[in-house]
DNA sequence: AGCCTCTTGTGAACTGATGCACAAGGTGTC
DNA sequence: GACACCTTGTGCATCAGTTCACAAGAGGCT
């Protein structure tokens, strides 16, 4: 109904899941996918998927289901996936090495443009096609390349001030794998990936599991 | 009051955030911390603290704060982290040798163990201290030493065989960063850890505020 | 001792998300 | 045209998690 009402935030979370759950029906040939479907293609429920969608309109049609094609369009639609965002990587690591190497950012939109690095060695080398700069070239870079993303993988003691110069740069879009907490105005959205709590979650259970099995 | 009650999900994850707070006071040191300075510390509000510590048990005292020390331990005592559990990463290619690499794993009682490639290239290579053996060894690599936790970073297509293999070796937790779904029985608990859907959900809100900026 | 100040612990209201269950509405068949 | 059969869209109950607000307790000061 609402063509672009207020979308909640655990819809949006999942609409890359559907869009990639799509790529399972071919471009150009005339499919319909069931919410059925659909839920099993992107590891949801059926009754998600149906509400989900029904934020972004009803597209569907009852009794049948939902044009793959159209369905796709309309959440590549919602999501702006037409756009390209620009994305620097600052920390030109381990971490983000494999980052910038990896062809499935740029596949979806988010090509990564340059990255910074504190160490001499590294600075004016290009890494996988993608050219490394000193730190504090980042406004510079932000503005020349139109950067919209910026990525943490410097150490976490650089972290911050590296967040505070993306956000004096202008950037207001942040994913974080450095494992603290990061400050910035309000109208800047942070994303932090913190892989080490993710395994002491996974450690969570395991440790629970253990206590329930003895007795 | 309740010294093992079922902890909250939600709290669970933020457990990890608090022990890393902690470590902003020195071992040794007979120090107390205030439920504000915890919120901060670990970037949630105090509320939210005090509540979820007292899922754990009232170690706090009215009108001082928590012990430091003591709180680590009782946080340390309810996650388990005295636990050491083995890492097996299958997959050693750009993100693998990044994740093998990691020393921040090891610190938390995750070490990375073995890994598993099938490239014969890579096959037998030792990378970064961590032995490459092929998919097939898996089960028998499990078994010897006692991984506990499996991480999938394999291209996708590979992903679900990779996981099949891991819960047939009696893997029970896996980390995935394959962009794809994973099935496997109810009593194995898997953490998808999508990138690209973190980028995207990132470029929602850009193009929300590109929509929302023009008039 | 009495009082003041501080911070915890928690009941209760609220918010957001989930999942059920079914009427509404579309397709195809007889 | 009527009927049988699907699958959507959604109202509603439920649940989990968050936030507020304050009484209960602990320590310190006079
Ligand atoms: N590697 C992993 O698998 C992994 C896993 C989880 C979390 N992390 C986190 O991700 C971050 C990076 O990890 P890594 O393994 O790539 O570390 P790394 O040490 O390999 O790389 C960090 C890079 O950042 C650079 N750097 C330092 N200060 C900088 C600054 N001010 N500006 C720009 N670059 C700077 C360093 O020169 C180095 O090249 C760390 O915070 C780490 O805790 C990494
Ligand atoms: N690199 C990144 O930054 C990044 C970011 C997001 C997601 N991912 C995902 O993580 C996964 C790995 O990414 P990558 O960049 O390291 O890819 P990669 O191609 O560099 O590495 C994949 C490795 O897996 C090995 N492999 C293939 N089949 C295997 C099997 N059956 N068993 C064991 N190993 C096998 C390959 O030989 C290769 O070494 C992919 O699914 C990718 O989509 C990577």
């Amino acid at each position: 109904m609402a063509p672009l009402g207020r979308i909640p935030e655990a819809t949006v979370a999942r609409l890359p899941l559907y869009l990639r759950g799509l790529d399972a029906f071919p471009v150009g040939v005339t499919a319909t996918v069931s919410s059925d479907e659909l839920a099993d293609l992107a590891g949801v429920n059926a009754a998600k998927v149906r509400k989900d969608l029904s934020h972004l309109g009803t597209y569907g049609t009852r009794g049948v289901g939902y044009d793959a094609a159209f369905l796709r369009f309309q959440i590549s639609q919602a999501l702006g996936v037409a756009n390209v965002w620009p994305v620097v990587v600052c920390g030109m690591g381990n971490l983000g090495r494999a980052l910038a190497n990896h062809t499935g950012f740029t596949d979806r939109g988010f090509p990564v443009v340059a990255a910074t690095d504190s160490d001499p060695d590294k600075i004016g080398t290009v890494v996988d096609g993608v050219p490394v700069h000193a730190p504090g070239e980042l406004g510079d870079i932000v503005r020349r390349l139109g950067v919209a993303i910026g990525v943490i993988s410097t150490p976490a003691e650089a972290a911050q001030g590296t967040a505070d110069a993306l956000v004096a740069a202008g950037v207001t879009s942040i994913m974080s794998f450095a494992p603290t907490v990061l400050s910035a105005p309000d109208e800047v959205e942070i994303r932090s990936v913190d892989l080490a709590t993710e395994l002491q979650i996974l450690g969570f259970h395991l440790h629970r599991d253990r206590i329930a099995g003895d007795s």
